[in-house]
DNA sequence: AATGAATGAGGGTTCATTCAT
DNA sequence: GATGAATGAACCCTCATTCAT
């Protein structure tokens, strides 16, 4: 390997550090909590190579925030797009979704933060709405080929679902629940959170 | 009214002009790109005298945020308390949280976003957890009053329940949707978000 | 005099502190080796309180040169707008630019230094180039109103008696002359820099 | 040729190569928002290297100027060194001078810019100050030879047949002008800028 | 000798907080 | 008690210089 592969190779290393380093303290701060400081010290380099590799403490955020979703959304739309029936790609989904958030938290964490933030019209987030909302129409899109009533509003439910899904790991984050197993929450998906009325009791 | 009590008065008055400006502003910018200069400003007076009702940022806000929250959290909570049997108390609590979510914008804003910070062990939350956790201890009491299956995990189902509401106020925020009626919360609460497979299909 | 009305005394003193102190650390330094830091000390205020009066370092660098170009600008353009012949208007004008050059040296240094700068279309110079302009062309009008040859091109030749004053005022800065005086200006300008050929020599 | 002077030869091209680049960048953007790796770009070279000929980029600034200025330099002291009366030597000066500003324009520049700012005893400036009055002298030296009255102060009137060389030029850089011609500038030099009454009028 | 990624001191700017009036 | 100008710590970012390859 010739000396201009390695170097490629190198920096390839040192943006991974670079943007570990980031996660680990934007997860912990939040953006403005955050200093440029510590994220060099955490990925082991001086703050000026930051700058070498990103030209903004925004634009790392961005890329950080738009490289992690894309993983967890890469790995969701997937399995939104599997074939079969719609139950099928559900529970798949379910699995995928929970699997990725699983796999760290700090990932995790700021996944949640901000994709609740970009609700609000964050500043950072436009791309990542864009990917939301892609994504909310594809698990609407599977939602509308299952039986009436939820054909009424498929988008709406879409939404609602993953909003279930957040909250039960956010319970599970701060550790008052175990990380929710993927039958356990198709069990409450499937099933009416305030059971009805039992009609002849 | 002697003098001192007119001093009282205003210096109330002045005190809730305060808090509505730093409502306005904390809401829509967030805390850290909130300034207390601007806060000042909305309120008609000069940034000292917001130090003379608030010795910092963080108390004038962490004020806010509990007073705020502690106005929703009465109403939810007498409705919570409510007699009767627990279909009719969950259906005066929809109504209760809808209706004073939809009261005011910058409230919902700041408590949508704020709420879900708190679950991330926010600095400035302390005292909102506790009342956060004494909200859902409630909604879960009156959930486990309910027939199963729900008395399983009535914490983890009250949560739910909560994110749901929550999910579909937040959909209404981004002005995707109306603001949702009780009613129709209702439906939703108590069918399954996915409908359960037609059983002779 | 009330409170508010001592405040803005005080404010215009202030002002005044940091525009000398500018100019005292600009003169010396040029623009980009000042720093603010050391301009703030001059003028005995915390670096704070520049941005308190000025947005920028480079707003300050505008209104001092501004003013500063402004003030001589004025004297000149008086000089240069009184009645009478051409030829008086012209030592009056000699006189009125020697001595404001005079009054300071940190003006003279400054205005000399950026005069020139402004000619290589500098950033912080538009305005200034407007009134030079404005000097030149008026100038010239006193210069055209002269007998020929001059009326060929009464801006050119402008634009060399200001080169010759600023010439001339550099040598003394250096202390290579004494400051040059009017009538041995007006000498200079009014023989030939190189003595024409003695016909029948 | 072997190798130590073909390597020499190259040597020798790379320098030329970085001191045009160092040219082009310090005379477009001045000293201070001249960047190294600009520099670096334009020569083809990298970073490092500029290091290698270089000790710094004050030094390589210095280098620059001094060369350059010794270039004219040069030029203009042959002239002045001439046989012949003053009056065909100051003819020829012009001439020099004149030819080799025009010849291109970042030297030309470089040269005002900095040659004013040497006046102001620029840390650069040194050597360049040697040349500068060595050349003034020369030029004093000649102008002495000439009729009077100029002999009074030959020095001084160096000074300011330099500078209306230097604003005539100035002039044409802006675009205002064409470029002045020998002959033009000749016969300003030996006509008073401003005309003398007309005796009888 | 050439490379260019890494370095880190330095400087501009912000804004919560203080305090003299 | 109210004011708002002054303060200065904190933080982002630049870029000349270094040095391992």
């Amino acid at each position: 390997m010739n000396l201009r592969s390695k170097r490629k190779v190198w920096q390839e290393e040192v943006r991974r550090e670079i943007l570990e380093a980031a996660l680990s303290v934007f997860s912990e701060r939040g953006y403005h909590r955050a200093r440029m400081l510590e994220i060099a010290e955490r990925a082991g380099v001086a703050v000026g190579t930051l700058y070498q590799y990103f030209p903004s403490k925004k634009a790392l955020y961005e890329t950080l925030l738009l490289e992690t979703v894309s993983r967890i959304h890469r790995r969701v739309m997937e399995a939104l797009s599997s074939p079969g029936p719609p139950r099928e790609i559900l529970r798949r989904f379910l699995e995928a979704k929970l699997e990725i958030l699983r796999e760290n938290e700090p990932v995790l964490r700021l996944h949640l933060r901000e994709l609740w933030e970009a609700r609000f019209r964050g500043v950072h987030t436009e791309k990542i709405r864009v990917l939301f909302e892609e994504y909310l129409d594809r698990l609407a899109g599977v939602l509308s080929r299952l039986a009436s009533p939820l054909s009424a509003h498929p988008r709406f439910y879409a939404a609602l679902v993953d909003g279930i899904i957040a909250t039960a790991v956010v319970e599970a984050l701060e550790g008052r629940r175990p990380f929710p197993e993927p039958r356990d929450l198709w069990e409450i998906l499937t099933q009416p959170l305030i059971p009805r009325e039992n009609r002849h009791a």
